[in-house]
Order: C-alpha cells, then sequence, then structure tokens
DNA sequence: ACCCGGGATATTGTCGACAAAGTGAGTGTA
DNA sequence: TACACTCACTTTGTCGACAATATCCCGGGT
C-alpha cells in the first residue's frame, strides 16, 4: 500500500529487470542504502537474486535519473546529499513544476478540476482529524494530479521518471517538520482555485512559492 | 569535425556501449534510420557488429531521452514527428533554456561572458561573409555555452542528455529556413547583452522568445 | 465466409562465462 | 624512507546461449 504511493501509475513493473530496478530505487530513496554507497555488481546480483546483468540494467536507469553517479570502467555509488545539490534540483522542480501548474490551469478538464476539489476536501478532513500521513500520500497525490493535468508528456516524463524519486530521497531522508503539514495544506487550496479560475500565470506563481517553502524547510535539516 | 557538434564535450565516449549507442543517436537524428522504424535489436547488432547486449543499453538509453519508445516484450521504435509532439518538446525547451538563461545571467563569471561575446563576434564575422554553418554549428554552440553557464548539474543534463538531441531531430529532418539565420543572430545578440547587464529576467524572457521564434519556424514546414 | 484456437517462428528477456580494465599490495631501487 | 614498478586480484565490460513471451499462419468448426 504504501508502496503504491512511490511507483506511478506509469510504471508497471512486467519483466524482472523493472521489479528489480524499482526495488533498489526505493532502496535508495528510503535510505536503506545509504548515500555515497558504492554500487557493486556482483554483490548486488546476489542480494537481489537476479543476473548481473539485470543489476547493470537497473543501475543504469538510475543513472538517467541522477540518482547514482556511474563511471565507466569503475563503477557507480549512490549520490551524495548536499545543499548545492538540493539546491539546484529545487530550482528545476520549481520550473517544471510552475509549469505544470500553468498548464494544468490551461489543459486540465472540468472534470478533473471537480476532482482535484474533492481530493483536496478529502485531504481537509484528514487533517481536521489529525492524521499526518497527509504528508507522505496526499502532498505526492496532489503534486501527481497536476503534473498530469499538464498533459505534456515530456513534462511528466521528466518530473516522475526523472527528478521525483531524488525528491523523495532528499524529503525522506532529512525528515520533514511538523507545521509545514497544516500551511503546506493550505497552499495547495489556493493552487487549486487559481487552477479551477483557470489562471494559469497565478498558478504557476503560487506553485513555485509552495515549491520554494518546501525547500526552505528542507534546508533548514540539512545545514546541521 | 562536424561529429564534434552532435557530441558534446562531456559525453567521451570511452567503452564500446558508449561508441554504439552515439552512432545510434546521430544515425536517428540524422534520419538515417527513419522516424517510426522499429529496431530489432539482432538485427542492430549484426549492422553495428556489436553483442546484442550493447544494442539493449544503447536502446534503454535512447528510450530515457525519449528518442525511441520501449515496450516490454514488444520492442522499441524511433518516435514519430508530429506538431504536437513538437509542441511539448518546445513548451518544455522554452522553460528550461529561459531557466538556464536567467541562471546565466546569475552565474557565468566575467571571462565566461566575455569569450561570449567574443564568440558572437566570430559568428558576426561568418554571416557577413555568408557562411551559412552558422545555423548549426554556431547556435549550438551558442546555446551550449549559455546552457553550462547555469551551473546547474540537474539543468544541464537535462538538457544535453535528454531533450537536446530530440529537438536537433526536429531540426534536422524538417530542414530549417534561410531568413531565420540573421533575426537568430540579433536575437542571440539581445540576450548576451542582457546577460552582460546581469539582467536576468531580461534575458530569460528574450531566451524564451528566441526559442519561440525557432519552433514557429519548426512547425511552418510541419504542417505541410 | 468468418471466427477461434493451436502450433511454428521470430523477438525480447535472462543468465553464466570470458575478456579487459582498474586497484592495491608487495618488492626492489635510488 | 620514498618512489616506481610488477603482479595478482577484484570489478566492470562484452559476448553467445538458453528461456519466456509475443506474433503470425494455418486448420477446424460454426
Amino acid at each position: 500500500m504504501m508502496n503504491f504511493r512511490m511507483t506511478f501509475a506509469s510504471e508497471q513493473p512486467v519483466t524482472a529487470a523493472d521489479k528489480t530496478f524499482i526495488q533498489l530505487r526505493t532502496d535508495i530513496v528510503e535510505g536503506v542504502i545509504q548515500a555515497g554507497t558504492k554500487l557493486s555488481e556482483t554483490e548486488l546480483s546476489t542480494k537481489y537474486a537476479v543476473s548481473r546483468a539485470i543489476i547493470r540494467e537497473a543501475i543504469n536507469r538510475l543513472a538517467s535519473c541522477r540518482i547514482v553517479e556511474r563511471k565507466a570502467n569503475i563503477g557507480a555509488r549512490v549520490v551524495a546529499l548536499t545543499p548545492e545539490g538540493l539546491d539546484q534540483l529545487y530550482q528545476v522542480r520549481e520550473s517544471l513544476e510552475g509549469m505544470a501548474a500553468r498548464l494544468a490551469a490551461q489543459n486540465m478538464t472540468d472534470q478533473e478540476i471537480a476532482d482535484l476539489n474533492s481530493l483536496l476536501s478529502s485531504h481537509f478532513d484528514e487533517v481536521k482529524t489529525g492524521e499526518s500521513y497527509y504528508q507522505e500520500a496526499g502532498d505526492v497525490d496532489f503534486h501527481y494530479r497536476i503534473i498530469l493535468g499538464s498533459k505534456n508528456s515530456h513534462l511528466i516524463s521528466l518530473l516522475f521518471d526523472g527528478i521525483y524519486h531524488l525528491v523523495r530521497m532528499y524529503r525522506v531522508q532529512l525528515g520533514m517538520a511538523g507545521p509545514r503539514v497544516t500551511t503546506a495544506f493550505d497552499e495547495h487550496k489556493h493552487i487549486v482555485q487559481a487552477i479551477s479560475n483557470r489562471d494559469a500565470e497565478l498558478a504557476e506563481m503560487l506553485m513555485r512559492r509552495h515549491i520554494w517553502y518546501s525547500k526552505s524547510n528542507i534546508e533548514r535539516k540539512l545545514v546541521n
């Protein structure tokens, strides 16, 4: 069920390579395999009980989304989590998700917007009753729908297949603050309002700001 | 030497898989392998005289930058060039390169800006003397430096490893107009001016407009 | 004539073995 | 002692063979 959240609807693992890739990725994102670790192909192939070719493909895919860095004839290692890395990542994320919000305001159907509104109210109930798992699942759901709403397949791919897992890695491994939860909810509400009004410019600006706040929140932890 | 232009400085092919990947990519981008073609692993492995594993890796990498689409147990085929695809691609490109220009205005060193200016004047000489190869090499060089100037490794990777080859595929296979060359030069000049003045907002806006014009230019051909 | 099912064929997915490149310890020399 | 070289070992890169899945053709039934 939690597994649902970290693998998006689009990626249904069919082949063994897919499963191993997703497994390895979540192990890294969740910190089971620590940041900076060297990834030995033979070692991993025994650990995950698949051939080295499968592991190689998984590592290559992880290199594509910059979760690991690979050097020819030397090997691959998990990226380190640094303040500079976070900054650069969130610069890109802010731009892309801002664009997603703008396009979503233009391209989402009325039905999709209605669904987004009801998603938000169900989240409101959860926040009210104190179920704080909103942080993870709810937030991902919210951004997920807006990104899909952009209807731009390149953008969707860049975010879901590309930077999102790295974003999650920073968030999971550095933890998230408490007070942020309710304020984030308000920000979500305003964004949805802008989208409902088909106000693309405002939606982009609010989304950018929302993500900027989110970065500041994580950054506070990293500095320690 | 022309090969210099299509493989960026960062990617020095060291392994056989690298070379095959780059070769296959340029063959697709240049249209030697036509858009929409099915890519047979066995066929390509004999054609390029390497093992199927090498071809598989190359195809996987091409799938990462969305030059081919792969389906499990079915195969991979080169993407089709459509007006919708061009629109979506250039939406993303406009956003990312606009961001690059903004960051470049903030982060490039004075020396790098000076080099960029002299690059521009050398291009001016070429345009004046009528050497129209400016289209290809010069334009790529220009954008190349600004993207590097952003100093954001995620952004750089997204553009160079990601969408740039697909952009080139549209440009190469649909040809480029004539009159556009000189006007594009003027746009470049204004962008460099903005960067020289450290005017990030203006640099972003001019870059976005520059790319938007470029898209319109290609689009005109595609509609036929 | 049309539709459905089954088997032959071709293609992709997975594996273990071999080749090549990098790494590090140990030795000999200045 | 410090440096450079060699050689053994570890790790990655490449390959061909086998397994699993999809595709296509053909025959039988309604």
